[in-house]
DNA sequence: CTGAAAGCGCTTACAG
DNA sequence: CTGAAAGCGCTTACAG
C-alpha cells in the first residue's frame, strides 16, 4: 500500500482537494462541520501531509533553522535550550540541523534555506574566514554566532551576515594574565592544532601577548599542540596532550586548556602523575560549560555569556528579516570566573 | 533577486531544463562537453537545487535518517560515528535529525519519511510502548535502536518493526549483586522520577530484586528520585539527588546511579560532603560513556555494547529494506567494567 | 463556504 | 545525446 495523498483523503470525504487542505491548515474560511469530518478521516487513516510538497508550494515559512557545526560540543548544546526560547517567543518556528565536521556550512545553509523556505539562519560555529563572494550570494537572512576567525576582531566583519562573539585572543590573555598576577611565571598551554587558524590560534596569540607584557619569555615547550589526524576538543584529547607534557619534565605551575572537556583529560593525567590539583599544577579552562562546577576541584574557566549571545543573534537576525540593511558584529565580554583549581602562590 | 532556479541555468546555457538536470545528475547519456558547461554555469551562479522539488519528484531516494531523542545525550553521542560508518559503508546516505523530548518520535519519523523518500528509519532512545496500531501504519523500514519499555524484554515486541535493546532489569541486577559481593549491604540508588516507566523502573526493578535474592531488605530511604518537573539525566540533577540522599543522614556504604552522566554530579555532592570515594561511598554508573574514564577515580560502569548495538541495528533495517518480514527484537549483554570507585569490603 | 485550475521546481520516461 | 511533456503532492488566488 503506497502513503496516502490528500486525493485520497478527499475522495474519501466526498470534497475537493482544496477542502482538505484548507482542513489541515486550519483555514479560518472552512466550515467547522467540514473540518471536523476532513479531520476525523485524517485522523482514521493517519495521514500525514507531504512536506516537499508544501514547501515546493508555499512561498514562504515562519521558520528559522539553527545550524550547529559539531553536535557533540556541549558548549553548543548548552546553548540550545535559549534559542528554542528566544525563537518561538519571536514568533517562529524552530528546527535544529547538525552537520559533520567537514560539511560546508555555508552552502548547506542556502540548501535549507531553499528547502525550507527559509526565514532566517542562525550558523552555530564554524568560523568567519568564508569568502565574501560566497556570503553575497546568500539568499537568506543569517548571523553568524560564536564563530572564531581573523574577521571576528576586525572592523570590517563579512558585510551580508551579522555576528556574535567573543574576542578570543582577548579571554586568552585575561587567563594569563592572571595566572601571572597569581605569581605563576610557567605556564603551559593546550591549544588547538599546529595547523589551527581560528580559536587555538586566537587564543594561543592572546597568551603570547599576555607573557611578553610581563616580562615572560616564550617557550615553544611549555605548548601542546592538538594532533592534526583528531582535531576534537575532547577529553581524551585533552588527557593525550596533557600526558605529552608532563613526560618533557619542563617545569611548569600552571596550564591553560582552551577547552573545558580537554580540561577534564588533562585533570585525570595530572592525577595518573601523581600530581595534586591546584597545589602542584594549576588548571583554567574556556567556554564555562555546567560540567565544569562537578569537577574535583571545580575548574576556574571562562564562561561565556551565552544567554547574551543568543538574545543578541536572534535580535540581529530579526532585524534582518525586517528588512534592515546594517550588519553588525558584537564582540562580547566573557568573564573568568574563579573557582578552585588555581593556587595563589602570593 | 529571487533565487534561481533550474529553468534560470538552462536559459542561460542555452539547453532544456532537462540537460541541466542530467548535468548536475551526472547523469551517463549526457555529452561530456555540455556537462561542463552546464556546470561552470551553475558554479558561476552558486545554483543550488531545491531539494523539495527534488524529493517530490524522486521516488525513491538512497538515504537512511537516524532520528535521536535527546541531542545532548552522551551516550548516544557516541554511537554517532558507528552508524555513520555503517550506512555509509553498506552504501546508504545519511542524516542525522534531532527531536525534543516532547516530540511525538513515530510521527516525525512518518513525515520525514515521507518528505525525503527514506529507504529507511532508525530511531535512536524513545520507548518501547507505541501502540501497535502506530506501528502498524509505518510506511517505511524502522529499527528502535536503544529502547526502552515493556516490550523489550518480553517475547512479543512490536511487531512492525525490529529492536535492538539491553535487559535493563538484568543489568541493574549485575550490578547491585556486584556491590553485595563485594561486601555491601546498604545500597543506594538514584534513579528515574517517580513516574518514570522506561530505564529508571526497570533498573530499580532488578536492584529490588537482587537485594532481594541475597536476602537484604529493600529500603526506601535510600532511593532518591529524579524531580519530575526536570526529568534529565545530568549533572545538576544527580548532584541534587546525592545532596538529598546525604541529608537523610541515613547509613549507606554504596551507590546505584542509573546513569553516568549524573554519577558526576553524584561525585561532587558526595566530596562537597567531605566524604571519600571508594573509602566511604562507593558508586557505580551505568551507559559507558568516553568521560568515565577520565573522573577521578575512574568510574565502575556498565558498558553498552555500543558497536554490537549499532552493527545490529544496520543489520537489521538492511534486512528490512530489502524485503524480509521477519522482525527482530536482539537484547545485547554489557559489561560491569571494574574500574576504581568500588571498595572491595571483603 | 467550496471547487477547478494553476503552478511551485524539479526528474524521467519517451520520442527523435 | 537532447528536448518536450507529464507529473510528484501540495497551496492559493479566483470564481461562484
Amino acid at each position: 500500500m503506497a502513503a496516502m495523498t490528500i486525493r485520497d483523503i478527499a475522495r474519501l470525504c466526498n470534497v475537493s482537494i482544496s477542502t482538505v487542505s484548507r482542513a489541515i491548515n486550519n483555514d479560518p474560511s472552512i466550515n467547522e462541520k467540514t473540518r471536523e469530518r476532513v479531520m476525523s478521516v485524517v485522523r482514521k487513516f493517519n495521514y500525514i501531509p507531504n512536506n516537499s510538497a508544501r514547501n515546493l508550494k508555499m512561498t514562504e515559512s515562519n521558520t528559522v533553522a539553527l545550524i550547529v557545526k559539531g553536535v557533540n560540543n556541549p558548549f553548543f548544546q548548552g546553548m540550545f535550550p535559549y534559542f528554542q526560547k528566544e525563537l518561538v517567543e519571536n514568533g517562529y518556528d524552530y528546527f535544529l540541523h547538525t552537520i559533520s565536521g567537514d560539511a560546508d556550512e555555508v552552502y548547506v545553509a542556502e540548501e535549507i534555506a531553499k528547502e525550507k523556505r527559509l526565514k532566517g539562519i542562525i550558523l552555530l560555529g564554524g568560523t568567519m574566514d568564508y569568502p565574501d563572494v560566497v556570503l553575497k550570494n546568500m539568499q537568506v537572512p543569517m548571523v553568524l554566532c560564536s564563530v572564531a576567525g581573523r574577521g571576528v576582531n576586525e572592523t570590517t566583519g563579512p558585510v551580508h551576515v551579522s555576528s556574535v562573539s567573543i574576542d578570543d585572543p582577548k579571554e586568552a590573555y585575561k587567563v594569563t594574565d592572571y595566572l601571572i598576577h597569581k605569581g605563576h611565571r610557567k605556564i603551559a598551554m593546550l591549544t588547538g592544532t599546529r595547523e589551527d587558524n581560528t580559536v587555538g590560534l586566537l587564543r594561543l596569540s592572546g597568551y603570547r601577548r599576555a607573557l611578553e607584557d610581563n616580562g615572560i619569555p616564550y617557550d615553544e615547550d611549555l605548548i601542546a599542540y592538538m594532533d592534526a589526524q583528531n582535531p576534537e576538543y575532547t577529553e581524551a584529547n585533552g588527557y593525550a596532550m596533557m600526558t605529552r607534557l608532563l613526560k618533557r619534565k619542563k617545569e611548569f605551575t600552571a596550564v591553560f586548556v582552551i577547552a573545558d572537556r580537554m580540561a577534564i583529560g588533562a585533570y585525570k593525567a595530572i592525577y595518573d602523575a601523581g600530581l595534586k590539583i591546584p597545589q602542584d599544577i594549576s588548571v583554567v579552562g574556556f567556554d564555562g560549560i555546567e560540567l565544569t562546577r562537578y569537577m574535583e576541584p571545580s575548574l576556574t574557566t571562562v564562561i561565556q555569556p551565552v544567554q547574551k549571545m543568543v538574545d543578541s543573534s536572534v535580535r540581529l537576525l530579526m532585524a534582518q528579516i525586517g528588512g534592515s540593511q546594517e550588519r553588525e558584529h558584537l564582540v562580547y565580554e566573557a568573564e573568568l570566573h574563579e573557582r578552585d583549581s588555581v593556587l595563589d602562590k602570593n
